[in-house]
DNA sequence: CTGAAAGCGCTAACAT
DNA sequence: ATGTTAGCGCTTTCAG
């Protein structure tokens, strides 16, 4: 049997099809009597709206869709998590897809969500080019999460990654360290603004840059960590450019036998649940996930349903959450 | 400026909009001339079809939906890569949601796919009363993974828990344990199971039960391993619901200054990466999630291509991966 | 191989 | 308060 539409109903109910319509988005200028009929009716055929139907006519969806860069990434929930919330709030549904770390497919999910017409698309990490991200931007409300990016056509929440990235390295300083390790996340979001953040802190101190170019991944952090161990320069200290590849390296440190902080400092980014487990105890930075997804969620919402269109760039502020992995060098 | 439509790029390549629609979806029956006219009017547009307009004409959306059940869950997201693999190669396209570990959040997960009229529908663990999910069957083709159920109106996908779970006290036993607790994951997927075969087992050895009821998350795990340590009934062993509990029962022994495995051996299930971390090296179960994956997709589409009707159960068979938190109890 | 015409299921004026 | 009438943008017969 066929799927019961808006005329069944409507028979059903015995009045019109548009009647069915108000009753059931909740309009007040329907009778109680007819709501009742209505409701009933459509209860009994089982009857649902035909999402696509109601898109085509609207020219609306009341959907935001969210692509999380990563699954595997213990970050990203938590982005998640804040938009799932906001947009219950705000009456929306949300629909989520991935960039499984790959770029094509990165923009392979902004495109169908774009076919699709949501309403607005978040952008969490990536790092597809911002020329294909501005591109998309035009057809579509965009905000993009932790991912700095500097454009006129759509919205940006961010941790401030070069604070967050000075705050690890005054942490290591202070501490006593001088030869302090940094691995980038190359381009990934954010990255290169961590990567400023401890040049320009090193420089200032007078100390020599050791710079590994990685990814946000665990494999990442485990090949940066064997050519650190390799290569013949000093090393008291290592901060990764995010948790993840923060666990990779600590992989590596303990199957090299160094003593995690006695012989080597680690720290990461992120402040994930993993890093902050008890036999691991990672330091991090801790950037405020949740409120990065709601804050995108009401960026949206303003140029959805206010017509907002000059771009903002929200900003939160980063903190060191220091753990069991820094000490004093030689300690 | 209003999108292109299909009549705009069919105007502009001085074609009818049929013709368009054929030669965008690469019908052999359109002459060449006309083709390149098409796609090169549609590329100078910048024309992308309305897929609700598509969906809504021809019925079908070619796209599968994956319903994660716990982002934070370092088990789903091998789920959802063997999913992305498969669904590419039938040249579908996959959109995701999360039940966000609520049974609530779960149903309007599924009815928002069954509204947006997805050709079939994944789900993934979770706690949703079977009743309320064979109701979404009949609407939908589903597949089910990671979660035990039994009905003629949907295709499952899982590990034999069962098996698991004895795999893990034979594990235990063979080492020499007689006090096993298990940290059950209550009603939530494959827990059933999991507890079934950990009392069919204890009972065949002579042992004495001893099961704290949790859930698949973290807080569970702390909250368990409390009362467990709490309590004066001897333990020199827990077999944790999955690896997530198993992390929270790591970091509350460890607070304890209980060693493990030396004072209690510890087993996780779901074989995470997590686990798998040198500083954790918890013993645990492998369940294949990247050919659950797959093969949920290939499940629905032989249901959404090939009309099956009968449902179809596929198990996979798990094994255990033995690691650093078992060992032989005072040992 | 191409075009005309008829909907898909719904919403949105516009009447009444 | 309720019904009528047009479409939304696309696919799909059916002619030619």
């Amino acid at each position: 049997m066929p799927k019961p539409t808006m005329d069944d109903v409507a028979r059903r109910a015995g009045v019109s099809r548009a009647l069915v319509s108000l009753a059931l988005r909740g309009s007040d200028k329907v009778a109680d009597a007819s709501r009742q009929a209505v409701l009933a009716a459509a209860d009994e055929l089982g009857y649902r709206p035909n999402l696509a139907a109601r898109n085509l006519a609207s020219k609306q969806t009341r959907t935001i869709g969210l692509i999380i860069n990563d699954l595997h990434n213990p970050y990203f929930p938590g982005i998640a998590d804040g938009a799932h919330d906001a947009v219950g709030r705000f009456g929306y549904r949300l629909l989520m897809n991935s960039a499984f770390l790959s770029p094509r497919d990165e923009i392979a999910a902004i495109e169908m969500f774009i076919d699709l017409q949501v309403d607005g698309v978040i952008l969490t990490g990536g790092m597809a080019s911002s020329k294909a991200i501005e591109h998309a931007a035009r057809a579509v409300p965009m905000a993009v999460v932790s991912r700095p990016l500097s454009s006129s056509l759509l919205d940006t929440v961010n941790n401030d990654d070069y604070l967050g990235s000075t705050l690890v390295l005054g942490h290591l300083i202070a501490l006593g360290h001088r030869h302090i390790a940094h691995i980038s996340g190359g381009p990934a979001a954010g990255a290169p603004q961590r990567l400023a953040g401890y040049e320009a802190t090193m420089r200032a101190h007078g100390l020599e840059r050791h710079v590994e170019i990685g990814a946000f991944t665990e494999v990442s952090g485990v090949a940066a960590a064997q050519r650190i161990l390799a290569s013949d320069r000093p090393v008291t200290a290592i901060f990764a450019g995010n948790d993840l590849s923060a666990l990779g390296v600590l992989d590596v440190l303990d199957a090299a036998g160094r003593r995690v902080p006695g012989d080597i400092s680690l720290v990461g980014y992120d402040n994930t649940y993993v890093g902050a487990l008890r036999h691991i105890r990672l330091t991090s930075v801790e950037q405020q996930r949740h409120e990065q997804g709601e804050l995108a969620v009401s960026l949206l919402i303003e140029r959805i349903e206010h017509g907002r269109t000059e771009a903002v760039q929200r900003v939160v502020t980063p903190s060191l959450v220091v753990r069991g992995t820094t000490a004093p060098p030689n300690g």
